[in-house]
DNA sequence: CTGTTAGCGCGTTCAG
DNA sequence: CTGAACGCGCTAACAG
């Protein structure tokens, strides 16, 4: 491994200059340059950016914590677009990831993980898709000795930004979508909501509760939790009674979906996340992933604003969502 | 941020033995051990994990390689269990571990993998769950440059090792297993492959080729490419003329239950990872998932062996995998 | 435009 | 058993 000395010593300049034409620096001649470019290419050498980090004393490093569901598959394909959307746009942007899971954190308290992550040189973190309202994140993100960019949970603070959905909106729209392919009356309509802590929960909540008024329809709340066994338990005991059912979440539809086939009876049945189906969905899926993906790379930006010295804000992406229809899915 | 510098100053020591106290080194009295880590206490310090790889030319971190396949969320959910088990035991081994994406690397030639590598002082590699027989990978490993480990691609040499499970054991079981389930003739029998690059596909191949040998059936072998579709159209068109089914992946088998499912048939079908089929297996899909995990586990300590200078092999995981019998899922 | 110098925070001799 | 001193590879003033 050649050092920065060894190619200033070969090229026949200082260190310095090196260093110069590395990071872009003007005010090196167009020769020198060559020559440093040469010796570079000579020698092969590689900057090592550790060192580069400790020198310059700016890291460039965030962390993108994951939750991991036992269970459901479909959260995976979620974080693994999180994942690839983070790490893709930070490397763009110069930024190094570091993987976590929340898991590794719950067994301990905010200082402990805060010198976790001040001992990777940590600077910046990335919640992906989960509440920030439960214990040790929570305080982390209020502590805030790091930038934080949470998506999905709206917390904002000076040093916090978040980075959603219309999730009122879409829930509204999505709901609409499913009505509008089936023509009939819908009277009665059920609503699996998701984990009642979540922030999303509540604001889909609010966007159903405006739908079954604008289109006076009789609306029943059940809690799914986010759970698909839940929802089939639920749609298995209202689904007869309802003639249209709305869930918080794919994973639920899913559920709510199989125990209509289990009853051998149909109603209209809609999801919200528009995860992929056991990769059935062809093209359309590819729209839908892009989503996740996309509110990553929304999030690793606003990060970097916000290393960068910027003011936080809320940022609501207003993407068309592809929405799936399960009854056309599932057969 | 506190500096050891500091800390040394408030315990009334000098850096080093504050240096000694941190990495447990002998020759410190007991007594100066305690003041040193009172000052820490005190101080809240935290080593710095970048200037100690810096001084110290060691930087214990590792790459771990995934390849995302669109249209399979089955393959997400490997992923994610690669990912969780090498992070968690990294870290227990004190191992840094940066994610990245094969798909990252596609562009790029050897030379230039390396060398990213090589400035991320990356010494150490795991390749998930692909081969290393196509091209920037497999000069990557051949180079030696880096300690590699590939799970599930049996490379060799004097820097790689692999971990897998026994494949041809694995395959020829399940298969057996699904057979003596259901007590029909069964004469025809139809493979349908993985990716015939893929050397696990050859190695289950000859399971199954030794298991239509032993049970006198008549094996029709088809090309699947992993592939849920291609399972399923081969399914449609192969599954009349025969009367058991086995697939060289789950995600095959769900394409062709449900190609029997449209063609109104009942064939014995299994498949081989042992994924979750939407979360409704419950109990048994934590062992499968383990299976995923418990490969990575046993990756990363390969790796920091290798790092340690040990000699490299091939661990094969004699792991009793949990089978799920498609039939009674789908309904 | 180029070279000298002083650290970044820590590990590691090697005298005391 | 302790501490001063040097260096890891690089960046960032500051001189020249």
């Amino acid at each position: 491994m050649a050092s920065i000395k060894e190619v200033a010593k070969h090229a026949g300049v200082a260190i310095s200059t090196v260093s110069k034409v590395l990071n872009n620096y003007p005010n090196v001649s167009e020769e020198t340059k060559e020559k440093v470019k040469a010796a570079i290419e000579e020698l092969g050498y590689v900057p090592n950016a550790v060192a580069a980090a400790l020198s310059s004393k700016k890291s460039g490093r965030i962390a993108i914590i994951l939750r991991l569901y036992n269970g459901t598959s479909a959260i995976d394909e979620v974080n693994m677009q999180y994942l690839y959307g983070t790490i893709n746009s930070a490397r763009d942007v110069g930024l190094d990831v570091v993987t976590l899971f929340y898991s590794m954190f719950e067994d301990n308290n905010v200082e402990e993980i805060t010198n976790y992550l001040l001992s990777q040189s940590i600077s910046g973190i990335i919640f992906c898709g989960m509440g920030v309202t439960e214990e040790p994140a929570r305080s982390l993100v209020n502590s805030q000795r790091f930038k934080v960019v949470s998506i999905d949970s709206p917390v904002l603070n000076e040093s916090t930004s978040y980075v959603t959905i219309d999730q009122f909106k879409a829930q509204y729209e999505v709901a609409k979508k499913t009505k509008e392919m089936d023509p009939g009356p819908h009277k009665k309509l059920l609503y699996i909501t998701g984990t009642m802590v979540s922030p999303v929960t509540l604001e889909r909540l609010e966007a159903i509760k405006q739908f079954a008024k604008d289109y006076d329809m009789e609306l029943t709340i059940k809690d799914g939790d986010f759970d698909e066994k839940k929802a089939r338990e639920i749609t298995l005991a209202e689904g007869e009674v309802h003639d249209m059912i709305v869930c918080a979440s794919d994973l639920m539809a899913i559920g709510a979906m199989r125990a209509l086939m289990d009853m051998d009876i149909f109603r209209p049945v809609c999801g919200f996340d528009g995860i992929t189906l056991m990769g059935y969905v062809g093209q359309q899926m590819n729209t839908v992933k892009q989503d996740f993906r996309l509110a990553a790379e929304t999030a690793v930006g606003e990060l970097k604003r916000l290393l960068d010295g910027e003011e936080s804000r809320a940022v609501i992406l207003d993407h068309e969502l592809v929405r799936l229809e399960y009854s056309d899915i599932i057969k």
